[in-house]
DNA sequence: CTTGAACCTGTAGTTACTACAGGGAGTACA
DNA sequence: TGTACTCCCTGTAGTAACTACAGGTTCAAG
């Protein structure tokens, strides 16, 4: 390991794209292991930390959670996971994505109903604040 | 006002089916104007109150956010609105949640393609894994 | 040798609640 | 009248996933 691959924390910050206190952050919760430090307690991330986090930062563009995103890294880390094992929590997560997308797509149709019944203008009747108040057509309660 | 029009927060609670601790949140917060008391300090909700609460729950079913429900409970509150302020208000609001979904369902394509490319099983090797060590097919970075 | 950037730490703020601890009030029953 | 039990009161802490700040070292350049 040459000195210039480890970097320090402001350097790890710049190349990864990632907020330097979240970076702190994922060691704080476990996400990253502790780094070495030099004398004075500045951090040094090897190559292989800088790898990490990328995959941290892959995980969290991709929805999974920082539980998910644990389960994964010590499947990795246990060096003897299994193909299946990994999928099932994709899997799973890809199924919970779906389901958010489902719950905003029915609100999507009943927000873009309410809005059409709407005439916009100066008046002070109002569909969108009759429905809020319930007394709107097809309320319910 | 009957005293019989006028209920407690438990009983409240009860009707709109808004958690308990809810309600005193939302006073909390000014969403709910802060109601009368019994002598020894017992809030008291009017109908006025209990078809407020309504509209926050009925809004909050519509994934509106409390600072987006402030603005629509000024608006009513004012007894000057328009209807033109209130549809503005929810055509945001409905792009935000359009946004949400065409967020969603981009990352749903590409975790059900990484997962496709997935054997699963009890192989060591993972294409998910690989693709969030950035090593995958089309890897940026 | 001094300035300024970068680093360190712990803690507080964000959203929208929910839950809990520790106490006072109201009501039913013996 | 006592007491048991439920309801209500308050303030505070916890949740997810960060982000930001204050107050204090350390490093690197001129």
């Amino acid at each position: 390991m040459t000195a210039s691959q480890v970097i320090k924390r402001g350097e790890l910050a710049r190349r990864s794209g990632c907020n330097l206190e979240t970076i702190r952050y994922y060691e704080n919760i476990g996400l990253l292991q502790p780094p070495e430090r030099t004398a004075s307690g500045h951090r040094l991330y090897t190559p292989g930390d800088q790898a990490r986090l990328g995959f941290i930062l892959r995980g969290r563009d991709l929805g999974f959670s920082i539980e998910e995103l644990k389960s994964l890294l010590s499947l990795v880390d246990s060096h003897h996971y299994s193909c299946g094992e990994v999928r099932d929590l994709t899997n799973n997560h890809l199924a919970s994505v779906r389901a958010k997308i489902a719950d905003l797509t029915r609100l999507e149709r009943t927000l873009a109903d309410v809005s059409a019944r709407c005439e916009g203008g100066d008046v002070p009747e109002c569909p969108i604040i009759d429905t809020l108040f319930g007394r709107g057509p097809g309320a319910r309660s």
